[in-house]
DNA sequence: CATATATTTAACCATCTGGTTAAACCTTAT
DNA sequence: ATAAGGTTTAACCAGATGGTTAAATATATG
């Protein structure tokens, strides 16, 4: 099927990638790094097949086609976020504390699983069309939270009022960004040394940066 | 050729895409929206000869190849933006001043080209490998006029020391990433009443409220 | 007008790619 | 052991895709 036409990808079929060792485990591994590498059209069912060390058919006969394959992939990348946040963020009390936990699990997920830069950015740039509606969902739910942390930290004078979307879009997209964007600027090696000493210092993780820089520019 | 395999994309044959009407103008503005639309893997030849109304024989004749076709899509999106930043940027006296401006002429760029946000994201993703030289360098320079700023500031005891090129990831993939996103947020109609409203007031303009969140986090 | 040159086109082609098939190969239970 | 059901595999296929060719058509030049 066409990329482009797909129907918001429904999971049509459940795979068991828990077990490790097992096939659909090893696939399911082979195919995220390959998707995460070269996205989805640029993405070839050999060559999963292959970096999985199956025959080809064993692909087809454990999962069904490349659409459920990718929409698997989404869905275990970036699956667990959502509750992750939810869980973390409600064990502190004050809006502060929550947004900077809010921050931090974003950025340890991205830390822990360095598929989710790549693959988010592509899906960011065809539009989202293809994420499967449980993800969908998830990153819905993501939202909402910060909107409620939002709201409560504005109604006890905390933080000043600032559009939440944009705020959200503002925390993801400079951890993705930055993740993605610092092994590129190492490359450079004409860029002004300033620049990539300067930043060797971020203090802490990137997320804990990250949660300075956005503290500084919502807080009363 | 295969894209992973791409030499970092030289710009192999220098359109005339400037005199419209032309038929390299009229390839090179659908090359334009195929690509930024389905990434590079994703576009096909005869799409875009297809959407330029020419025969596809034709496409080749003027240009060569798909890679050089994308180098050239990315260098016309993207190569004006630098020298526009600087100009912009030299008009204004003190940092801050020049920080607002920094951001606004990125925001502009995006709104007057839809297609930099697919496309940068998707090259972001893809580990800017195949950008064209030039189209880095240009981006190199951007990050090193930000350097500036920064650095005048905070000799001047206006910002707090941060990494300047996280500011600049920040700057960037929030202006990106709200850009795209936006749309994709206002299609699911099962999110939160409050998250559509609070942001249509953003008053001004994207850049307007994103430099006023950048300022709060590094002004001291 | 005629000749040369630049541009466009329909028809091709080799290769790649997602997906299938039927047979071989295990594993398990009787 | 052997029948049965699940799993893997080599070989295969139809359609798509990037790229080419040689002829046809504009366009410019003498």
């Amino acid at each position: 099927m066409d990329h482009r036409k797909r129907k918001p990808a429904l999971i049509k079929k459940q795979m068991d990638f828990r077990e490790p060792g097992k096939t659909a485990e090893k696939i399911l591994a082979a195919a995220r790094k390959v998707f995460a590498e070269n996205g989805y059209s640029g993405t070839h069912m050999d060559e999963i097949a292959a970096r999985a060390g199956v025959n080809k058919a064993t692909l087809y006969y454990q999962i069904g086609d490349k659409d459920t394959l990718y929409a698997n992939v989404i869905h275990q990348v970036l699956g667990n976020v959502a509750q992750d946040i939810a869980e973390s963020v409600a064990k502190a009390d004050n809006p502060e504390e929550k947004l900077k936990i809010y921050i931090n699990c974003i950025a340890s997920a991205v830390d822990e699983n360095p598929e989710i830069p790549p693959i988010m950015m592509r899906e960011m740039a065809s539009g989202g069309t293809h994420l499967p509606r449980v993800v969908a969902e998830d990153m819905a739910s993501v939202v909402t939270i910060l909107l409620g942390i939002l709201e409560d930290g504005t109604h006890k004078g905390i933080f000043v009022e600032k559009a939440p979307f944009l705020i959200h879009m503002m925390i993801v997209g400079t951890i993705l960004f930055y993740k993605k964007g610092a092994p590129i600027k190492e490359k450079q090696l004409w860029l002004p040394a300033a620049l990539k000493s300067r930043d060797k210092k971020l203090m802490g993780s990137l997320g804990d940066e990250v949660g300075r820089l956005v503290l500084r520019a919502i807080k009363k």
